[in-house]
DNA sequence: CTGACTGCAAATAGTTTGCATGACG
DNA sequence: CGTCATGCAAACTATTTGCAGTCAG
């Protein structure tokens, strides 16, 4: 574990942010989970010892803990679902933009040796894989040395 | 281009669905377009064809072109914005069983390498990926090939 | 103290559903 | 001709914004 509790307060600080009970509460959830979370669910278990937190609290914390860099948000950009004709036997991965949410494809990802280890190791029957790749494209990276 | 329109048209016919030109001009839209297209996209572009379409009508379709595999949506799975807490350089994974949602976590994933050469040739800065396979676990196949 | 934070409610955006009409095969 | 598809409107879900009261520093 490398985000401690108490360094992510203190990137708060940093950043002029203030440290409530609230907050305290949302960033342990994360800490303590180790799968990606939706707000909805994050709220669901903040709940547990915070009851009366607003969902618009995740959000706003959630904001906030991303743009310090101190949680990584999937899905870059707002709305999600995006559709590409599909070329058959060629299942294909992606690379995004954090800020602009530019979408690159690739397609040789190389995970053949991974993928037999894992099934030998595991008894796992795998059948597929989800891979993508999150950054900054070369314009939004530009954008922000220069800004 | 693999994905003629004919060959969708003959595959829709396969699936029981029928071709309207509704449906001809969003599988052309798409066909046409090389990068990844929301709904919304696909609404606007259509229009200019075919004014009265309805965004309905786009959704509809989306959801048998992507039954039938013909298209390739991206982020997999309903919703799309999810968190987890960043831990500089210790990635981790998941291995999913798709029947259980049994979790297994590895960490060796040896992306190293791709990671930079998509670096190099996309001028991206990569700041983190997102790498999940999905499977069934031991107990899973032998209940399913006693069933 | 004071500005930032919270929670409510309402607004906005994206997506899905119910239903009557229309069209493919 | 029957069945599936369309388009409208309304329902739902996820997210954002405005505002008054509250609290961390």
């Amino acid at each position: 574990m490398v985000y401690t509790e108490k360094r992510i307060e203190h990137a708060l600080r940093q950043g002029g942010y203030k440290i409530t009970p609230q907050r305290r509460t949302i960033i342990n959830a994360i800490i303590h989970s180790h799968e990606h979370l939706t707000p909805a669910e994050i709220h669901e278990r903040v709940r547990r010892e915070h009851p009366g937190i607003g969902l618009v609290t995740i959000y706003r914390t959630l904001e906030i803990l991303a743009e310090l860099g101190l949680i990584c948000e999937m899905h870059a950009g707002g709305n999600c679902r995006s559709y590409l004709i599909r070329r058959p036997s060629e299942h294909h991965h992606h690379l995004i933009c954090s800020d602009c949410a530019t979408v690159i494809d690739f397609t040789d990802c190389d995970l053949g040796e991974l993928e037999r280890r894992l099934s030998k190791e595991t008894s796992f029957e795998i059948s597929g894989h989800l891979l993508e790749f999150v950054g900054l494209c070369r314009k939004c990276r530009e954008k922000t040395m220069a800004g």
